[in-house]
DNA sequence: ATTGACATACATACCGGTCGGTATTATAAA
DNA sequence: TTTATAATACCGACCGGTATGTATGTCAAT
């Protein structure tokens, strides 16, 4: 099931670590209830009964369910969606092509569990967002930092000639990923890739379309 | 009490004005609630104590919760879908023009509770998709109406020369229903109009690059 | 001897759901 | 027309279960 999170998540940490580490136990517990089950839906206890850890340890390290909350956005959600959205459009030359490549290789990356789990972030966002302010504060910070990655990469691209003029790299942005969320909303809903499958292609027309002849 | 007459006049009357119908209530407060809250989150008391109707009538006309859910989605939040992005697909004679003018209008249209809250689809799809299949079921029915409707109305633009030859009518159906939602949601967690304007243009721009010119 | 890191038992509140009872209306026999 | 019966619509106290959060205790290490 949460397998595959908790070898990611666990790989970079020294193996000779053999303390305790009751609270990164936790944040990671809780990072797959959450993600699983909500936010408010996600039961202390659930995450008390599969890690092991006491009801005292958890209120030792957060003074109570909302600060978890927290935590897991600031140290767990944010490094993740940096990682796997972020870091690679460093590596673009060509923004077309790398855009392209990325979304063939994130259709081909998703099991069927990634699917129907959604994205962490959308989730968090549509369900915490109008509640909790501390959520949306933080949940903002990291859509905004993506969309200001994403529109730097194009501002580049724009100047090197590799995209057409009428293009606003921050629109640009914003719009992909929309694209992208909505995609991944969808598949979640149909619970299969065919949707996402498609969405991706109606993406890659659109990056096409705006790609300068040289 | 009520003489014939009085019968007459309730049928040129709105519904939200009709005395009794417990029931139409019932669901349209639920509806309201559902939408703020989330389905689970959804507290029966809440609906209870904003209408004035007791637990006892809801649970005459509703066996449980979730019965009530599936009915504010197959009575509420469907026929709202239909009305707002189904209906008005059929007036285009051309859907390029017709969707850049139905996206301007959403634009407009959409308040900043509106906004705030979400598209009740995409918010019940997110929440209850992966956690029960009767709501999966009815949402994922209502995603595949408006996809083939935006499709069939892209095969008519395809026969008609509106449109490029290289689009798949489907492809850009689900596509477009992807970055709609995808933008929604991202205004949803921003609180204001930005991003949906932003993703907005960058549909219009797809939009446009696809049509024949003639 | 004090502090950090837990453990355990308990408190409180709210949730969806049940159940015996009642008021109103419809049906139909007398 | 009256009266008996049955179905519908509604009422609200109560229940078991679970949720987050708290109070107090233990114990090793400084």
């Amino acid at each position: 099931m949460n397998d595959i999170c908790e070898d990611e998540v666990y790989w970079w940490r020294p193996l000779e670590d053999a303390e305790p580490d009751t609270r990164g136990k936790i944040l990671f517990a809780a990072y797959k209830e959450i993600h699983s089950q909500g936010f408010q839906a996600a039961s202390l206890s659930n995450i008390l009964a599969r890690t092991g850890v006491t009801k005292g340890a958890l209120y030792h390290h957060f003074p109570n369910k909302t600060a978890l909350g927290y935590a897991v956005i600031d140290e767990v959600i944010a490094q993740r969606i940096h990682l796997s959205f972020i870091q690679p459009l460093e590596q673009f030359e060509n923004p077309i092509d790398g855009f392209i490549e990325l979304i063939r290789q994130s259709g081909e990356a998703f099991s069927i569990t990634d699917i129907n789990l959604g994205c962490p972030l959308t989730n968090l966002a549509q369900e915490m967002a109008p509640i909790d302010e501390g959520f949306r504060t933080r949940l903002i910070d990291i859509y905004e930092k993506w969309h200001q990655s994403i529109a730097s990469v194009m501002i580049r691209a724009k100047k090197s000639g590799h995209i057409i003029d009428e293009v606003d790299p921050y629109t640009l942005a914003v719009t992909i990923v929309a694209t992208m969320e909505g995609a991944l909303s969808a598949a979640k809903v149909a619970q299969n890739l065919d949707k996402l499958y498609h969405a991706g292609c109606g993406l890659i027309q659109y990056l096409q379309l705006i790609r300068k002849q040289q």
